[in-house]
DNA sequence: AACTTATTTTGAACGTTGTTTTTTATTTTA
DNA sequence: TAAAATAAAAAACAACGTTCAAAATAAGTT
């Protein structure tokens, strides 16, 4: 058999993608497989190898698409002021990685082997969600350095992240606590602590 | 056959163990399998399988093994006062995730099935990991609330695993960056920012 | 228009995985 | 000592990602 040409590869891939997802989402990841995609699609695992180079890198681009989808995410979000916007975001972040829970972990636990590098557009999605803090650090800090501004975003993030995996995971063991009010300590906090002050009214 | 009762159960259990964790070491997550730690240790898939009751029960106890040897690490931890000993500990945290990084990733990445319920002991075991950081809270916060260590020590610890977790899979995209600067200026800020005040010396 | 050459999808085969079931050997009990 | 229980191993099973040769269509050539 051959080239049934009903589809593009881009097509093809698109699909693939798609259908990834949806096992994702109501399967698991325990129930997504090559040979399911395949099937969901009505092609054949071979085909999508031949497409995607290995079953790998069709998860890399389900990663890649989740990235997309988060970064447009964080970018909808509005805020009176850049604290309250950064705030805003991590909500949102946390908020993504619970409702597209599987999806948001493949993005962080996928290892591809060493025959398989990672491309820069995957590193490039991640690096803009850090841009995204750094942006409001710029207003809230005018008189720091980029590279405080650099280091500072990581911080930040670095906390979102954790504090949201480790809830993902139900690995925080405070139920008392609410996911909201731990971001909302962590920003708030390490940027005052940064030396932001809101309202001037110092002592 | 059977019963060659050369050793018992408990001792079958710590055989695999090790030799999962050394699989773990020195060929990687991939080359890591329930049938390869069987021939490790010379017996076979089922015998493992009729004792840990699953291969994910096995690195669950792989997974426990690492999280109480992190325990012991942080335990060690010595500095001349509580904030320090915040910062070591810290330190330490990420120092070990990257020696043992196929292990320590072992431990957050892991995800069993619904039909295999997760330990109390493992829980008690992370658990065990905040209580390090309560305590020291304690001696730095003696008139804040009880709920609010909890929190603090939450937010602290979240940004901790978070920056850890990053760097780990080099998602920080900062090489200019040390993570040891990272996770001090992140113990040290929030602290500051939630009111903790090194020498007094207000304004 | 017929034939050849490329191309591309497929189907079958391979090696490996965790798990289940059956067989076999040993230990314990009657 | 014989029967019953037990425990380890062997074999079978289903599913996995991947590879490769065969097959069928498309494109190119005469």
């Amino acid at each position: 058999m051959a080239r049934r040409k009903e589809h593009s590869h881009d097509e093809i891939r698109a699909m693939a993608i798609q259908a990834a997802t949806e096992l994702l989402i109501d399967q698991g990841a325990i129930g997504l497989s090559l040979r399911k995609v395949a099937s969901q699609i009505g092609y054949v695992p071979s085909t999508l190898i031949n497409i995607f180079g290995s079953y790998n890198y069709l998860l890399l681009a389900v990663s890649e698409s989740t990235l997309r989808t988060l970064h447009d995410r964080l970018t909808g979000v509005r805020a009176a002021d850049s604290l309250g916007k950064i705030i805003a975001m991590a909500w949102e972040y946390s908020q993504f990685a619970h409702e597209q829970r599987q999806a948001f972990k493949l993005v962080f636990e996928l290892q591809l082997l060493d025959s398989e590098p990672l491309p820069e557009s995957q590193g490039q999605l991640i690096a803009g969600l850090f841009t995204l803090i750094e942006r409001e650090l710029a207003q809230l800090f005018p008189e720091v350095t980029q590279v405080q501004h650099l280091s500072m975003s990581r911080v930040l993030w670095g906390g979102i992240h954790g504090l949201t995996s480790l809830s993902l995971d139900n690995k925080l063991f405070a139920e008392s606590l609410s996911l909201r009010d731990l971001l909302e300590s962590h920003v708030q906090a390490y940027l005052q602590g940064m030396g932001y002050q809101k309202e001037l009214s110092c002592c």
